[in-house]
DNA sequence: GATTAGCACTCTCACTTGATGAGTGCTAAC
DNA sequence: GTTAGCACTCATCAAGTGAGAGTGCTAATC
């Protein structure tokens, strides 16, 4: 049972509404403001009709209707016209990621800085990986006598490094060897891939001080395997929703900055979603069944694939908000593009259900 | 005119009983829950000069008595006794942080996660720099022909790093040459220095290649010696701080967290603060002026410090917290301790105004 | 002179009441 | 199918009320 055109129209017109003034919507203004042809009264029935089919919802008897998640993803599977950037936001999109263009992390940041600050909204961008990364060498460096810096690189120009102090003094010459031997042990193989296999003992333990020092390093060397997972994630604007009428109860804001102090869960969440544009409403979400996650990929080389996105309440310009993540995606695969290369990277504009 | 010993007795029963219920203390509740052996009507005319002093304050005519900044104050100083933590605290920090104790990072943040889950307080913990903190070496490392990482190590093992792109390949020589080339120019100086320093222009640029890679990657390694000067910061328990009366108000919670959001300036005010353990109450601290700031250095060998500390409304408890503080810091201090040192890292409990 | 009992006074808080207004749902007329 | 009209519902606000907690003052007491 399709909705009939007017019905749409009024959809339409009861969402723009309450995006805009996060109140329930009433058949009189409704009336008012938008020019159907038609009395408050049939949009009445229209909204009884439509309040049946479950896109609208009734806070109370006598309060205006409220757009349910439904109605959203109907607004944005159909409905929804994409915006055009204002030039302000294009030429500021544009002016901050070229300012650091050669450096991955600091570009990454400021594009999660640019989509909370134009969005209003919480933000996040990750830098690229997944859990099918795979290491490309293992470095360890000294500091003093007793410590060192284990250091894993990947596949994709993801580093992360722990301090390790050792209760023996090592050499410098079983330091370069145990770097090779773990080179040559893990090159090539997932972070997952390690983690759940069997650790190798194999390798060069002839020596014995080599051994020693393998044994000290080892645990630390898994459990920065663990951290490289959770790739560098940069939140910004957090404080932002509560500027937002949906988040005035502290219990409310407290819910939701409690989500990404685990940043873990929430980046191995974030990973798991598709490429392109994804917009995933409330209930279809399973935590946060009162927000709206829109993520977006951008590439590095046509190929690898990091993470952009917003949350904020179900409320939202989804119209506004895609646009602008699909042009600053667009933007991050382009100056991440090796030149002379031309693949565009599959960026899809899928809006799909998760 | 110093307090008499009833009024003291008082002032520490009004801010035993505050700090429990965050409550405006009466006279009656005061004479009933602690003998102070007189009457109401007394503690009344007490109370009455107390806050003629400026110990006590007065939300409105007729609620009880707040004790002021100048009253928590006073009990730091003069009142408060210390306290022995619980066997079970005791045990949780030891267990947790000897987990660890062969990764810096991983302990200063098991740390802070510990403080503030045991005072229920928003804490953080910083590894230990400082801004004299010096060069220890570069190191700039191949990923593909074009992206390279550059890698900065400071003297206490901290290290920074940020993975780069560049417009022209390079070659694995000149990588080398430059590392070795920017370590020399670079070793044994201090971030601030470098950072407000000339740039070193002279050094090997006969070669053409050399030069050109150099002028790619100086900017970068600019920006990632101010990274480094924010060293790193672990902050545990940010929403912690929901759960307390004081902010139950949207908007004080706000600025609560809008303070945290800003880590480099965050980090920059703690670094900038005393040895041992310090106190900074409501108004002696330049922001934040209704919170209390408590912040304990521990040592690496005796000599290097980093910090934890926690962040609370200025009614905390102020002898469990220091105590807590103390014996954390304490605990660190031993395992970064050198095998054979001696020092104890003038770990001096000064409670000092800053 | 210090301490205390007594009492009037102040202020907050929770609760009630009534008025207002926005909005619906139904019915009957167009 | 559309619309006007009207009764009904519910949230919100302001005003009013009583209870409770606490102070500040005064006069009596130790």
């Amino acid at each position: 049972m399709d909705l009939s055109e007017r019905q749409l129209q009024i959809l339409q017109a009861i969402i723009t509404d309450y995006v805009e003034n996060a109140e329930p919507v009433g058949s009189r203004s409704i009336a008012k403001k938008y020019d159907l042809g038609v009395s408050p009264a049939t949009i009445r029935n229209e909204m009884s009709d439509l309040e049946d089919m479950g896109y609208l919802t009734h806070p109370h008897t006598s309060a205006g209707r409220v757009p349910s998640d439904k109605a959203y993803r109907l607004y944005v599977n159909e409905l929804m016209k994409k915006k055009n950037l204002s030039a302000k936001d294009k030429r500021m999109i544009n002016d901050r990621l070229s300012a650091s263009r050669d450096e991955f992390d600091r570009t990454i940041r400021h594009a999660a800085e640019l989509l909370s600050e134009i969005t209003h909204l919480a933000s996040f961008a990750m830098t690229p990986a997944t859990n099918e990364e795979t290491i490309s060498f293992i470095r360890l460096l000294p500091v003093d006598e007793r410590t060192l810096i284990l250091m894993i690189v990947g596949e994709s120009g993801n580093v992360t490094n722990t301090t390790l102090r050792l209760n023996v003094p090592y050499t410098q010459e079983s330091l370069e060897l145990l770097s090779k031997n773990m080179t040559v042990s893990y090159k090539g193989r997932t972070l997952d891939d390690v983690l759940k296999g069997e650790i190798i003992h194999d390798v060069g333990s002839d020596i014995e001080a080599l051994s020693q020092l393998r044994g000290s390093v080892m645990p630390s060397f898994l459990r920065t395997l663990e951290d490289m997972l959770n790739v560098n994630l940069y939140m910004e604007g957090m404080t932002n929703i509560f500027n937002l009428p949906e988040y005035t109860s502290i219990d409310r804001a407290r819910d939701f900055m409690e989500l990404f102090a685990r940043k873990d869960w929430f980046t191995q969440k974030m990973l798991a979603r598709d490429d392109g544009v994804v917009v995933t409403i409330g209930e279809e979400n399973d935590t946060m069944k009162d927000c709206t996650l829109i993520t977006a990929t951008y590439h590095v080389d046509g190929k690898l694939v990091g993470k952009i996105g917003v949350i904020g309440p179900t409320r939202m310009k989804y119209d506004e908000i895609t646009s602008i993540m699909e042009y600053l995606t667009n933007n991050l695969s382009e100056s991440f593009r090796l030149p002379g290369s031309t693949g565009d990277g599959n960026s899809g504009d899928k809006k799909q259900k998760k």
